[in-house]
DNA sequence: ATTGTAGACGGACTACAGTCCGCTTCATAA
DNA sequence: TTATGAAGCGGACTGTAGTCCGTCTACAAT
């Protein structure tokens, strides 16, 4: 059988060889690192590949292009989000009532949005980006929704739901 | 007094030279020519620039940017546009019922459309495109509103605006 | 007709995204 | 342990947008 050691690690190809791992990780943390120092968009892809210790074809490799590679990013962060959501510490995650919970993650959004906005435009410029938006779009609404309808009962979740992500939308 | 000779040609500064007025033609001409026949984003700024017989210099000196060049000949079309419907022949321009005159409209927009879809899609990305579309939107919105109200007097012509340029939007 | 000058001109230059391909490394199986 | 080939690597290279600045010219004032 095979050997081959594969960490749990959602994003990452299966299979993926050991070194192509190490320096994907390298690339996300560079990148990350550049990105809030300067603003996502005073980063070039050649300054990532010397702060990651790698040439730049890696980078191409790795993430299609400038925008695969935000997106990969706010991947990332999404994940972090969604799991504080589902297995965190009240208030966020479960445990607490849906009203609080729920200006629990008004406020978690707002943040998430105020830390990576320009990571968004990056990503929405450039193959794929409408696919995420709508993909992160309809999981942060299916949860509102769950917790509107728990908190006000005879409202109109549906549209409610709509609302309070508007921001997400600028 | 001066006596610079300034041609009527909306969309060009006021007392502009004459060469730089010759120039700003020749850019607008090739780049159209070049554009149509191997649409928008096949087409280099050095290729319009050769084709103009103008220095690349010359091009960003009058249109700031490649996506400001494309929002200036989308802009000459949409002049054209308006002229037919303000002062040409019906059905499109006035004398035709309202109804005859909203769907040669109609077929008039599919058309610009379908001709410059590439081009608008060049003058969104860059400074100023959003505000180009409000603009260009908020005209043909109200000459549809007004010919609904005419035609449809007792419809909510305000929704139906919006749907009839829905693929404006698009 | 001469001349001063604001403004226009052009094309070399810079910066950056994305590609290409010969070389290296990893994982596996003999 | 070694051989092998699939996968990954790096960085030179290409193509394009946009800038810069020395030169030139159309216009107006004289």
């Amino acid at each position: 059988m095979s050997t081959r050691f594969t960490p749990f690690d959602p994003g990452a190809p299966a299979g993926e060889r050991a070194d192509a791992a190490r320096n994907r990780q390298a690339i996300l943390d560079a990148a990350s690192a550049l990105f809030d120092e300067h603003g996502a968009d005073c980063v070039t892809v050649d300054q990532i590949a010397e702060a990651a210790g790698v040439g730049k074809g890696t980078i191409y490799r790795r993430f299609t292009d400038r925008s695969g590679l935000a997106m990969a990013l706010l991947d990332q962060t999404d994940r972090e989000l969604q799991h504080a959501i589902l297995r965190g510490p009240p208030p966020l995650g479960p445990g607490a009532p849906a009203g609080e919970r729920l200006e629990a993650f008004v406020g978690a959004l707002a943040d998430f949005l105020e830390q990576h906005g320009d990571l968004m435009s990056v990503a929405e410029s450039g193959t794929g980006g409408v696919w995420y938006r709508s993909n992160v779009y309809a999981s942060y609404r299916l949860h509102v929704e769950v917790l509107l309808r728990e908190a006000r009962p005879d409202a109109d979740c549906v549209t409610l739901a709509d609302m309070v992500l508007a921001p997400l939308a600028a």
